[in-house]
DNA sequence: AAAAAAT
């Protein structure tokens, strides 16, 4: 690593805050110097007798945010208690995004900020790596995946790195590895990190679960703090990040932004996640609150909760905190603050670009995760206007990540649209954390589904250790579905709840925690909840309504056994998923899962295709790289040399807007 | 056919 490095950041951080500021160097409580840092030599922070300095951003918009103080938590004019209140309390403004305390007494932008410590106290000793052991380590177990299968393709692969220690990623980014606990790369960290600070595209292709997250944050944020980029413009309101980071559901955006809040920790690079769902403005809510005697909350779980509310002022700012609302005022005014990596869903960010809130020009990394769900035919609009029809630079001009557990071939085929010369990698096979998840198939009629499941409940409660029950996510196709059975479990004595788009987004935020923390160790969910979320402790999927799409299975399967703990999956099975019979029956002897003779059975029964999972060319193999498949008559190994312009030279091509998939039967057929 | 994603 460049020590000029932290110096410079050192530096530009401490001159651009005296030129602004003088005031800021009177001590304040951005004095506060965090555990990790403290005891370390002079050398280590200079100039500086305080902390170390924490950039606003590398986008360098404080002037933007000196603007924006005026307009910040409704204004001191319109709403004065809450604007005095807000300055000493230090509120998030979204309970879970950048913290930091406003300390503008001065009536400046005496703004330093203290980023919160998104891995609580106590972590001196691993961020310095001393007294650790690797015995103790609480983090994740990947021995079962030292040995799965890796493959790459392309021009010029870098070669696998074995540590973290073999890769440069930085000091101050190696410490937050070591915080969280990570001991050795993954597979898929193995092998992806390398290409993409090589500089590479990357389409990949690995088990969720398996470090993804981090496989593509740890290169942005390297390269962020290692690259002297040109001063971003300073336009209006307008910001531009160097990094983008799309996702297909709400709650998938946020895990991905706390999870590189992380590993971004105290790096100065800043990261926002912007997507949709809160209807009310933030300020009406508080202002109805703090007219009410008593707010109704009612859980998922249909207890309910009064909550006594007086109209002072830190119970406003409690609620408010509680209730997690996320508006769109808090997208814009976390945005004004500099964004160097922005984490979203695609209509929240095409609506701010509409705006002119957020530019793409100064992209730098794009990274697709789910990318399959990310290019199926009810997004890939809006993706390919965000990557296509704004103002983001041309492939080859930027560096593009997609990731997935599953690539079907068209699939593969629409997304080298975005690549350059790409690496394809796969790690495992689909559905293959093989001796990691468990998949039982049963046959079990419609009418007979709910009394299976209490079965199976109350089976799993009998075995269960000290009456704490395992967590158990149950799969079913529709809305209606998740909500009828949620209520039916509920009211036979097992606290669940459920995660769909009807529900509000606060509700599924609070279903989505009640889960997770074990008070409802059932939760009922819909397709929202069967890709990328990092459920810890899922023991149980159960598939009560199977999909159609053979991926589709395979990525609500990944929501159990992660991180390298086992994990059961049963499956519902009857005369209504025909269509699933042989590609399951495949699944599960490719990942050697016992298969029961009489799925054997209609899997020989069912004819060859004459079904939709037909287009998956017969493989159930995501692991491929279709280029290799030769009978495309397209050639994309030359992709390369086209860089530039070539994402319109091949932009909106003719099977754009659907239709492809008859074209891709007839290749393979 | 359903689900998700902006208001």
């Amino acid at each position: 690593m460049r020590t000029s490095w932290a110096d410079s950041v050192a530096n530009s951080a401490y001159e651009t805050v005296v030129s602004d500021n003088n005031s800021l160097r009177r001590p304040t409580r951005s004095t506060y110097v965090p555990p990790h840092l403290r005891n370390r030599s002079a050398a280590d922070t200079p100039n500086l007798s305080g902390p170390a300095p924490e950039r606003t951003s590398f986008n360098g918009n404080a002037g933007v945010s000196q603007l924006s103080r005026s307009s910040m938590g409704g204004g001191g004019g319109t709403k004065p208690e809450l604007g005095r209140q807000s300055q000493g309390y230090g509120y998030t403004g979204s309970g879970r995004g950048g913290g930091g305390c406003w300390n503008n007494r001065s009536g400046g932008w005496d703004r330093r900020e203290r980023e919160v410590n998104p891995f609580g106290d106590n972590d001196e000793a691993d961020a310095r790596g001393q007294a650790f052991n690797e015995q103790e380590n609480l983090g994740i177990n990947f021995d079962p995946y030292q040995d799965i299968p890796v493959e790459t393709s392309g021009e010029n692969v870098p070669p696998p790195v074995n540590t973290f220690a073999e890769i440069d990623l930085g000091e101050l980014l190696d410490q937050n590895i070591r915080r969280c606990k990570y001991v050795k790369p993954t597979p898929v960290q193995r092998h992806a990190i390398p290409i993409v600070l090589g500089g590479r595209d990357l389409m990949a292709c690995a088990q969720t679960g398996s470090g993804k997250t981090a496989a593509f944050c740890f290169p942005i944020i390297s390269g962020i703090m290692r690259e002297q980029y040109v001063q971003r413009p300073r336009i209006a309101r307008t910001v531009y990040p160097l990094a983008l980071i799309l996702s297909p559901t709400r709650e998938l955006s946020c895990q991905i932004h706390d999870e590189a809040k992380k590993f971004s920790y105290q790096t100065g690079v800043k990261v926002v996640v912007a997507y949709g769902g809160a209807p009310i403005n933030q300020q009406v809510v508080v202002d109805l609150f703090r007219n009410m005697l008593y707010f109704a909350f009612i859980y998922a779980n249909y207890s309910i909760i009064l909550i006594e509310l007086e109209c002072k002022r830190e119970r406003c700012l409690v609620l408010h905190k509680l209730l997690d609302i996320f508006s769109l005022e808090d997208v814009l005014r976390e945005l004004e603050r500099g964004v160097d990596i922005l984490v979203a869903t695609p209509g929240r960010l095409v609506d701010l670009l509409e705006r002119a809130r957020v530019s793409l020009q100064m992209i730098r990394y794009l990274a697709l995760d789910e990318a399959d769900r990310m290019l199926d035919m009810g997004f890939e609009p809006q993706i390919r206007k965000i990557v296509e029809q704004m103002d983001m630079p041309n492939r080859g001009m930027r560096q593009t990540m997609l990731f997935s557990a599953t690539f079907p071939r068209e699939i593969q085929r629409l997304a080298s649209d975005f690549l350059s010369n790409y690496i394809f990698l796969a790690v495992g096979r689909v559905g293959s954390s093989t001796d990691l998840i468990v998949q039982r198939v049963e046959f079990v009629q419609e009418s007979d589904k709910r009394s299976h499941l209490m079965d199976l409940l109350h089976a799993q409660r009998e075995n269960g250790a000290h009456g704490k029950q395992a967590l158990t996510l149950v799969f079913v196709e529709t809305k209606k579905g998740a909500d009828s059975l949620e209520h039916w479990l509920c009211i036979n004595g097992f606290p669940a709840t459920t995660i769909h788009g009807d529900r509000t987004q606060q509700e599924r935020e609070l279903a989505l925690r009640s889960f997770k923390s074990g008070r409802t160790p059932i939760l009922v969910a819909t397709d929202v909840a069967a890709r990328g979320l990092d459920i810890p402790h899922v023991a149980h999927v159960v598939n009560f309504d199977l999909p159609n799409d053979i991926d589709d299975y395979v990525h609500r399967i990944g929501r159990t056994g992660r991180a390298g703990k086992t994990g059961l999956a049963t499956a519902f099975f009857n005369e209504g998923n025909l269509s699933l019979a042989r590609p399951l029956t495949e699944l599960m002897q490719e990942a050697s899962q016992e298969v029961p003779a009489w799925l054997t059975r209609y899997a020989s029964r069912v004819p060859y295709g004459g079904n939709k999972n037909r287009r998956y060319g017969g493989g159930r193999f995501g692991g491929r790289d279709f280029r290799r498949e030769g009978s495309l008559g397209r050639n994309l190994d030359h992709y390369g040399g086209g860089g530039g312009n070539g994402g319109t030279a091949y932009g909106l091509p003719g099977n754009y807007g659907g239709g492809y998939a008859s074209g891709v039967m007839s290749a393979w057929d």
